[in-house]
DNA sequence: ATCATGCGGGTCAAATTTAGGCCCATGATT
DNA sequence: AATCATGGGCCTAAATTTGACCCGCATGAT
């Protein structure tokens, strides 16, 4: 398939801009669906009129369907759409780049999604759907699985076909609440994960940043004990990687304390630790549940995070742990690249 | 790579034409090489201006180069169109095509060039390259090679890489020479073959269709009856399919014969017999060298036709006998399928 | 039930791209 | 020395694409 791709562009440079164009055409009247044309012209930002031609070809090619109510994608396009994707990843060339990443972080394994969620925000589906697929090929049952929040994290129940057999594997989040939307609170999201996987699942409703001795007496009661003890035993980890700017304003830490860690270079947080460029922890605020010391002892870990802004993050953390796998896209990989090597700068500004 | 290319169908059908177009022009530049715009614009039947345009792109890309004197195909252009014929094999769907033989006609295995040598004549050159690279993976030191003649036949030799280590290696004509263009002579063949392979070579200069009392008297010649023998002894055999009529005028058969063994319903011709589409000899003439009784003795067979006229030729000689490999062109195999089943009728006109 | 919104589709002129056709200087071949 | 085919330039006409509308009509909210 790479070589086929490698072909195209070199006898027919101009229809992989075409093949990248219905391909983001299509994945986002799927994410949007039922979507008119100008709402969509809007998101994309194309002029209506271009736009127009190009989905008439894809309606006669029977990808989409429209209706008075707006276009949607048929079963076929749908499933162009997967198709289309593990080619695009070639066209782009974005095998070496996984390749590279895979090198210099010493990981076993970078999967690379077409596009940038900073931009488009059918990525942040595109990211959940591997960490789904993801999940799936590692998940045994009796596995213990925790998961962490954001809006990326949201998206991977979301994408999990549902599934059957794991009626012995519990999942967990893997802190407390923080105090965000409840539906990007790891929680909610492991609430649904089980609810896909048939699975049962354990919640834990702490805040975090509370008093020692505040968070002394909640962590004994038994309820919650229990609990914990069950986080601490996961065997598979979904964490999706954040910014520490992000994360420490999601938690409603205080604006002055926030400048303070990030003059001290801090750019991810994971679990309650801030950690600079170097993926050395520069602070920690009390927190219950997993902690980064516990990431050595897990079996599996899913690390997930898109975009290029996140990869400072995505570099950080990669530099404190060696993630089983790292699920990323297309702008993330790119930026994370030129970040670490400075040497091999193939950005591209449009899509 | 069959999937990759439906799937470009679907999403991007225009780009078929549009890499098919760029496959056509780079053959042919590399056929003709060095040649002007307009003598090629002629030769593939299209207008100056947008072939100009093609070319450009063709030439953005380092697949052309382009002089003075005219253009010409760049090293990384050979390998391109080299890596193009496989992937428009898929493009155009001849995959299934060359399925469907096999299974009809039970041929071990139906090699397809796309395009069709009776519009196009760089298409022969290609059969002969494909003759070329199935002999050498058949060819085992003391192979006795016997082949045939004609227009297809001819690039066999000129497409055929030289190679070495084939010097037990015997080529031989299949029978005495005709009276045609001497470079179209399985005798001149037989020596041009012989010499790229590194190979030894014995010639058979006895015309057909001598009266039985010559014929006798030059067959016992002591060095004509050794080549012969040397010939019946042949183990693999190239076979360039011919068409009655065509064959029958080229060896200068009287008109009113040829007008009553094509009454007889003959439609293919092979060692001197005239076959009927359904494969039965209609009509034999006296010969030296092999006769087609010889055919199941010969390991292996690669037969070879090409151009949607060879089609009943084809048809013929597969049902009087299964080669091992049957080598010919997307018109022939086509019209093969349309003309056998009647029912798979996915005939296309122009290319 | 009514209304407003967003939908697909139609239309038409402007702008851009593509096609046609010709000439020209040049370098190779005869 | 002369002839020929070559690539490149150029300009006009044609075709296509783009931009900017408007319209009737379902649908969902009021």
């Amino acid at each position: 398939m790479e070589q086929v791709a490698e072909l195209l562009k070199k006898i027919a440079p101009e229809i992989v801009r075409e093949v990248e164009n219905r391909y983001t055409i299509l994945q986002n009247i799927y994410f949007y669906q039922p979507i008119g044309r100008r709402a969509l012209a809007g998101i994309i930002s194309w002029s209506e009129r271009p736009l127009r031609s190009e989905i008439k070809k894809l309606e006669e090619q029977g990808l989409v369907e429209i209706e008075q109510k707006g276009m949607k994608v048929s079963v076929e396009g749908e499933d162009t759409i997967n198709r289309l994707e593990d080619f695009i990843f070639y066209l782009r060339g974005l095998s070496p780049v996984a390749r590279n990443i895979e090198e210099k972080f010493g990981c076993r394994h970078v999967i690379i999604v077409p596009g940038d969620s900073d931009k488009d925000e059918t990525i942040k589906k595109q990211l959940g759907r591997e960490a789904a697929r993801n999940l799936l090929s590692f998940l045994k049952n009796g596995d213990i699985v925790a998961v962490t929040g954001g809006t990326t994290m949201a998206q991977v129940p979301h994408s999990m076909p549902p599934a059957s057999g794991f009626n012995e594997v519990v999942v967990v989040p893997g802190r407390g609440g923080l105090g965000e939307r409840v539906e990007l609170q790891s929680n909610s999201i492991a609430a649904e994960l089980a609810q896909k996987l048939g699975a049962q699942y354990r919640l834990l409703y702490v805040p975090d940043n509370l008093g020692s001795e505040a968070m002394e007496s909640i962590v004994n009661e038994p309820g919650i004990k229990e609990v914990i003890a069950t986080i601490r035993q996961a065997s598979i980890l979904l964490h999706g990687i954040g910014g520490a700017e992000e994360m420490a304003r999601r938690r409603g830490m205080a604006e002055q304390q926030i400048e303070e860690i990030l003059k001290k270079g801090a750019v991810a947080e994971a679990f309650g630790y801030y950690f600079n460029s170097e993926g050395s922890i520069v602070h920690a605020t009390t927190s219950v549940g997993l902690s980064v010391m516990d990431l050595k002892n897990i079996r599996t870990v899913i690390a997930i995070a898109g975009g290029a802004s996140k990869a400072p993050a995505i570099q950080a953390f990669l530099r404190y742990h060696r993630p089983t796998v790292l699920i990323t896209d297309e702008g993330a990989a790119r930026r994370l690249l030129y970040i670490e090597g400075g040497k091999r700068n193939d950005e591209q500004k449009d899509s």
